[in-house]
DNA sequence: TTTTCTATTTTAAACGTTTAAGCATATATT
DNA sequence: AATATATGCTTAAACGTTTAAAATAGAAAA
């Protein structure tokens, strides 16, 4: 790769001052008082030599990388892909860059891609925290250094972050399947202590109760991450066998609901007429399932552009109150719960 | 966020030069002949005050920052960003690190992005090029960047580049469209002047000629990927009405194949009874069709490995002979086809 | 005792920028 | 005529590293 040319070059090129150069190529002419038939020619040969500016060497000397590190579970789920496209675009508004790593869920992951980033100095992450990384957001906290928790956050840390009521939207969904006169719901979550997921746990719970239906224990179903097939087949397994146990089924998110929903799918059992179903999140299968599956949407839009903005005005505010923006979460109802 | 600890206040905790503590941080001592009781007094004092190097520094010093380029088309693609996961894990390995962005197939929007990458010197680039970006990508061989071409290449530019052989996928999906009785087999592509598409839509051809089916104009059907749905709704109310026109369909791309599955959801046509269906790459959604949706499935696993393979072969060895993997493509049989 | 090694440590320059401060020269103000 | 002010440009230091070259000190060899 030949060398690139550098401010040096073109002062060299015409036998002026490095310093001269860089003032009038970041239109510093006014201030720093160059005379004009000077900054011409500079601006002349910059062009010439196609001049570009080395971002790491800015970066050296001004400390920002505007570089924004993003961690989340996975990139190739499509909700986090998604999340991740609004960020792009969102980051690039504001001249910034991003760098991606996925945790897959596990806190030594999260620690690696944090440490990696760090030390290339970006200048703020977003992050969809793994379990059991309090820890290392809180230090990052404590360093100062600008964090946007989205989907996931922690009650015991204080930060920035954008989310949706999980409480309330879970319980939405689960009440929409008693209102429609379901009895028997069961739920798929994941095996995680991470609030929201326990939320979204209690705002079922609290759906059941408020619907005078008693919660069996057996009707929640948890899978872990790192071998969601296999539990999601015993947990179906479960409740299919050997008759259907339950008329209706919540899905914590849109993985959980893929896996399962293949096995339904091969089950023979009707929804929605056997088995209503709901679904967190969205993705592309749901509108090819045979019952048109309904979701509790998040507005990844929303959350993309808010946790953007928020660490943008971090960095810009280190000193700011921290803000929560919460997103609106809506019931999308189609068939699989029984079209109204 | 506050100051980090650099080698200098290391070397002034202990009263000793600079250099003293990079030979050591670097592991250097042996060459550098550093004291044994200073080296781990350094060392000590070193993870005393948690010292973390400076990544921005060394890249200026060293002309290498260890971070590839990524860009796609559309990050939000499932497609490519299955790839994205496979390269950011193995480039990872090898101790780079992944900035992306999403041309959305223009040819603006992807100079800018390459302008962007490359004043933040990433060391190489992996791109799945947009319409039109032959001259981009060439001036980056020309500058001897190291650049890996996926999914989509140029004859004319000489590069490393990973892709299937889309005319013998094309080929092999529609003749076994044509094996299994289909008469009058329809193509849904997109409008692009990208050889990849070409070749996919001339593999499409050949199997109908092969199989003495004459080719209609009026069933090789475009869509811009500006306006997909606009394109595809068009294109299809144009095969299926007033009557069905065809009896089986191929679709160039996943993206495609979605758009058009709605449609063909909506219309009460019966698959594969009406229509049987291929399309390319494959999709959550693939599955839940109801009639489970057959593909010629491209491995994202070997396309990300050999991008990042060659990338990083190129970036060791500059001048080595460009080389291309041709990465398998598979037809995975489902009913969408007519199961056998 | 002077010279020559050898072992250890420091100096200095470099990567490509930015920017405060300084230095001429010319022009304007007393 | 002396002084102040403007104008145009350069010097030098800094950001945090790396690394070749030089310096220092002590021990061994002459």
């Amino acid at each position: 790769m030949e060398k690139k040319v550098s401010l040096k070059d073109i002062a060299a090129h015409l036998g002026v001052s490095i310093t001269l150069v860089s003032y009038v190529i970041n239109n510093k002419e006014k201030e720093a008082r160059v005379g004009p038939e000077i900054a011409e020619k500079i601006r002349k040969t910059a062009r010439e030599l196609n001049y570009q500016p080395n971002l790491i060497a800015k970066s050296l000397k001004s400390g920002k990388t505007n570089t924004i590190g993003l961690i989340v579970a996975d990139i190739s789920n499509p909700f986090f892909s998604g999340i991740a496209r609004i960020i792009e675009d969102e980051a690039r508004k504001h001249g910034y860059v991003v760098i991606f790593g996925s945790s897959d869920e596990s806190a030594e992951k999260s620690q690696d891609l944090m440490n990696v980033f760090l030390n290339r100095q970006v200048d703020g992450f977003i992050i969809a925290p793994a379990e059991h990384t309090e820890q290392q957001v809180n230090a990052l906290q404590n360093s100062n250094i600008p964090v946007v928790l989205i989907d996931r956050y922690f009650p015991s840390v204080k930060t920035d972050c954008v989310h949706i009521n999980n409480f309330q939207a879970a319980y939405q969904a689960v009440d929409h399947l008693a209102a429609s006169g379901r009895k028997k719901i069961a739920m798929m979550a994941y095996e995680t202590t991470l609030p929201h997921m326990r939320e979204r746990v209690e705002g079922y719970k609290a759906a059941l109760k408020e619907n005078d239906i008693r919660f069996k224990n057996a009707w929640l179903r948890k899978a872990n991450y790192q071998h969601i097939t296999k539990d999601v087949t015993a947990a179906m397994a479960a409740l299919l066998e050997p008759v259907l146990q339950v008329d209706a089924f919540f899905f914590a998110t849109n993985t959980l609901a893929v896996e399962c929903l293949k096995i339904i799918n091969r089950s023979g059992i009707r929804v929605p007429d056997d088995l209503a179903i709901i679904s967190f999140d969205e993705n592309d299968a749901f509108d090819f399932f045979y019952a048109p599956v309904s979701y509790m949407s998040q507005s990844i839009e929303d959350i993309g552009k808010g946790a953007v903005q928020l660490v943008i005005d971090r960095i810009k505010h280190p000193r700011k109150k921290h803000s929560s923006v919460v997103v609106e979460a809506k019931l999308v109802l189609r068939s699989s719960s029984g079209k109204k």
